[in-house]
DNA sequence: ACCAGGTTGTTGACATGTCACCGACTTCAC
DNA sequence: GTGAAGTCGGTGACATGTCAACAACCTGGT
């Protein structure tokens, strides 16, 4: 093996910089749909697709795809969220092996209480912050990353 | 109240791949640590700091300021880590409160051994794919972002 | 029809993170 | 000095995430 690519300490800067943005964006959010909905991140993330979907139903499958999750956090998350009252299960009529995940009239209510202070807080914390041209390459860097990661686990 | 600011197409689309990025890329630094290691990434986390610092001691009020955790995540993963040989904690003489932290040999074996090929998948994942550009305003864009949340939680 | 191999969802064990609280100690105003 | 308030680290209960294994089912070639 040749010498090790060690970070340079511009680029040590940014890595740690962008670790710190990780970790308190996502505690302020947290945080934020806690306090204001008493929700947790998880089940903003479920809840989302399903509000979006004809019938606020779903196959489990196609709800792991939207959010990029694995089946087990997934079956763990919905049967929390279950038990809560959030969402029911269904037997799914096509393959028996499925199973259909639906938004109740309580899940509804909470996402939709949800959703406004969520988008706000995003504004504020994310794009407010930045001007156009920056949100445009972010964009792109998010993208050129993404690539990365994807040809890198295949 | 007045009408909630919801994200425009664009900025959802950009809001997504955050979130992705976040994801995936927290994934494949996971497992190849995991995979080329045995460590986990909070391992990695303490134990550079601690590598770092003279003679591989830290206060742990010091290592908490160091990766921005919590008291309690803090005590919970040394004494995991503590448990596998990683570290040991001791007192501490200025204060009788405080606990120091200290790598031991193995820990520092472990570090040592898994801190280059880190670097090049960091290298690999983040920085190969962006020019020098665009590295400079990704660490412009994660400053901006990081104030927004900072204000926000004061 | 059959069955080998892939897919789907669930489960239990375990690792990790969060929260509320405590006990010991330090600091500071008086 | 002394007491109130703050700091520090740790603990137990619980929420969440990961992993390996499983049962049930689908799919394709034969």
């Amino acid at each position: 093996m040749s010498e090790p690519r060690w970070l340079t300490p511009d680029q040590s800067e940014v890595w740690a910089k962008y670790r710190r943005v990780r970790r308190e964006l996502q505690r302020a959010q947290d945080q934020q749909l806690q306090r204001d909905s008493g929700l947790s991140a998880a089940d903003y993330a479920l809840l989302a697709p399903l509000s979006e979907s004809p019938d606020g139903v779903l196959r489990a499958r196609e709800l792991g795809a939207e959010v990029g999750w694995e089946r087990s956090r997934l079956s763990h998350q919905i049967s929390r969220m279950e038990k809560r009252g959030l969402v029911t299960r269904e037997a799914c009529a096509d393959d028996a092996r499925g199973s259909m995940v639906r938004l109740t009239e309580k899940g509804r209510e909470a996402i939709e209480a949800a959703a406004p202070a969520h988008a706000e807080n995003v504004q504020q914390l994310v794009f407010d912050p930045l001007t156009p041209d920056e949100v445009r390459i972010f964009g792109d860097v998010l993208d050129r990353i993404l690539g990365a990661v994807e040809r890198n686990s295949r």
